[in-house]
DNA sequence: CTGAAAGCGCTTACAG
DNA sequence: CTGAAAGCGCTTACAG
């Protein structure tokens, strides 16, 4: 065991016979200091495994280089379990922040109750990265709230007109109309839509709409029998709604769903009526989790593209806290085609194309 | 917009007709401020939205509240995915910190590079939680240095004799021999494994000893042809490591793989070879990611549980820390049986269980 | 290129 | 119960 206190930057002062000063300067590769001091400096704090304390550091210069990002999610609190595509997102926004120096905290939040947003407050972060989903109507107005306390954030989300701040967030509706373009393509003119289609989700009515353009387009009218409302999503709901879809008697011969989970509970549902995927049914989700790629038959989905999110949602966080003029960003899905939705593929198609890292 | 300099505690002391001293003592709870002078504090800090500024806070408290994530990986750096099931625990560390009171920060690390460990050092965060694997050799010895510079940690993996600093794990051991117990129950005798049986990669090692265990404790010898190296945990490693199998001429009735998605790999080779799960060949995974329950047929697999293990990791090393006695920790994972191995299942008992979050 | 000094915003031992 | 004062470990304007 070392010496429990950590060295100092006067103890390295010392050693080095300079002052305190010039080892600060030194070890910020500040260019008022010699090289050969730099040098010196440099190799006894490595000795002494002396590291500059952040704390003091931070409360001088009056920045934490650190971010937080707040993670929201209502249902299920006592439950272990997010939703495996805000833990794809942490994944690209951890690693993006690394790529610019900065240091991520990450917090849980309960959608409904009062934001813990005080880490720019406490001078523990500069800025905030929101992610995750609930009632749009009173996002609005939390939102509000912190751009008048100055609070420097980023939403990932659907980029609104009017609204409260920069937001980095898929095309939606353009996601949706590329599923209706594609499965009009392979014949299919019945095409039901399991997710919610209210405005206080945005994303998810957006996928509906696009849906409903693409259909207009091809000169089919959208029929609102079609339309099952599913708010969380889960495999479970999605099930639900695939079973409440069949209730309700109508014909159809595609289901575009609003998310990869709530796809695979329609393929179950489907199966258990005795329906063939994609045969008598062409099924379609939307994100592109890695989950897609494995079910059978593979989905067909909408990929969210997580990586270039996670960048952009950083990059702009940053440049924003920098007083740089920022703007909110729309990224394009892209329809990735697999077996369930009856398309002709390459032998090679099927395959999926992504991979998970190391053990366990 | 408000006025860009955030209130000070002289600001609200001002206010409040008292000292500085004062605010501070009222703001931390103390007893030594009447409860009377306490609540008209905390009234101008809300009023003025004013919070403790936590780098001056931890630079004279010399601690940071906040733990430091370190999850490492080597292959696939330019990659977005992470393997899920430390996403998973990365969720459940995030949430057992929260209720702790502890800020997380969270960083990926490149197992094969020098680990970028300073966090304790630098007074970011008061302790280490360490997560993801790489070769075992190499790490101890990393592990040792950590220890000598007297970083608090504390590992995520296999309890080993000896080793530097707590971990906290399953009885992976234990688990292979759930699995070979429950097969060789349901008449399977020549069960395969896929998975690196290697001291270098301990956990999947011990799965494949359990197996070991379990048949010879039913008089069933097993057969070293049968078992294939499996590093990678990814489907499409699982998806070659069965063709490998296939290629040997072996006969087998189970295959065993070290983590679910090594089982869906397989799964896609076995059904290209025309074998059907579970009446061919039965299957079995190992972890019990949300995909077991999602896949067709269900994978029957091996629970870990990752939200008691979040807690134990945060409670140990708070505890640590704090220099109260610690030990290392082992949990005991849990058969989860569906379709895959063949069982006989109540209706119900293939439905999934788990439910992932709202929206997206 | 270097040093002496001020000051970031707190917490807490000391004195009352 | 309260206040005056020291000090946590840095960064940086100022002076040389």
């Amino acid at each position: 065991m070392v010496n429990k206190s950590r060295p100092t930057s006067f103890d390295i002062a010392y050693r080095a016979g300079v002052s305190q000063a010039t080892v600060s300067r030194a070890l910020r590769d500040s260019p008022l200091v010699s090289e050969e001091t730099r040098k010196r400096i440099r190799e006894i704090a490595r000795e002494l495994n002396y590291k500059v304390d952040k704390n003091a550091s931070n409360l001088r210069r009056q920045s934490s280089v650190t971010l937080a990002l707040l993670l929201f999610e209502d249902p299920s609190p006592n439950d272990t379990l997010i939703n495996p595509f805000f833990l794809t997102m942490l994944g690209s926004i951890t690693r993006a922040c690394a790529q610019q120096g900065y240091d991520l905290l990450v917090s849980f939040q309960q959608f409904s109750e009062d934001w813990h947003a005080d880490y720019q407050d406490a001078h523990k972060a500069d800025g905030l990265i929101l992610l995750g989903y609930g009632d749009w109507t009173t996002t609005r107005d939390k939102l509000q709230r912190l751009l008048e306390q100055g609070t420097h954030f980023v939403r990932w989300g659907p980029v609104i007109e009017g609204q409260p701040g920069m937001s980095v967030g898929s095309d939606n509706r353009e996601g949706g109309r590329q599923v209706a373009e594609h499965l009009v393509s392979l014949g299919r003119k019945r095409i039901a839509f399991l997710g919610f289609n209210s405005p206080t989700a945005p994303e998810f009515r957006d996928r509906y709409l696009g849906l409903v353009d693409g259909l207009q387009a091809e000169g089919i009218a959208a029929d609102p029998a079609l339309q099952v409302d599913v708010i969380d999503s889960t495999e479970v709901a999605g099930y639900a709604a695939a079973q409440a879809l069949f209730a309700r008697g109508v014909d159809f011969d595609a289901v575009f769903c609003a998310s990869d989970l709530i796809a695979i509970g329609a393929m179950r549902a489907l199966m258990e009526h005795g329906k063939r995927v994609p045969e008598d049914v062409a099924l379609v989700g939307f994100d592109d989790q890695p989950v897609a790629a494995f079910c059978n038959p593979p989905l067909t989905t909408v990929m969210q593209n997580t990586k270039l999110a996670g960048e952009k949602l950083v990059d702009t966080l940053i440049r924003e806290i920098r007083g740089e003029p920022v703007t909110s960003e729309v990224l394009t899905p892209k329809l990735v085609v697999r077996r369930s939705c009856g398309a002709e593929l390459p032998a090679t198609a099927a395959q999926p194309k992504r991979r998970a890292t190391k053990a366990q």
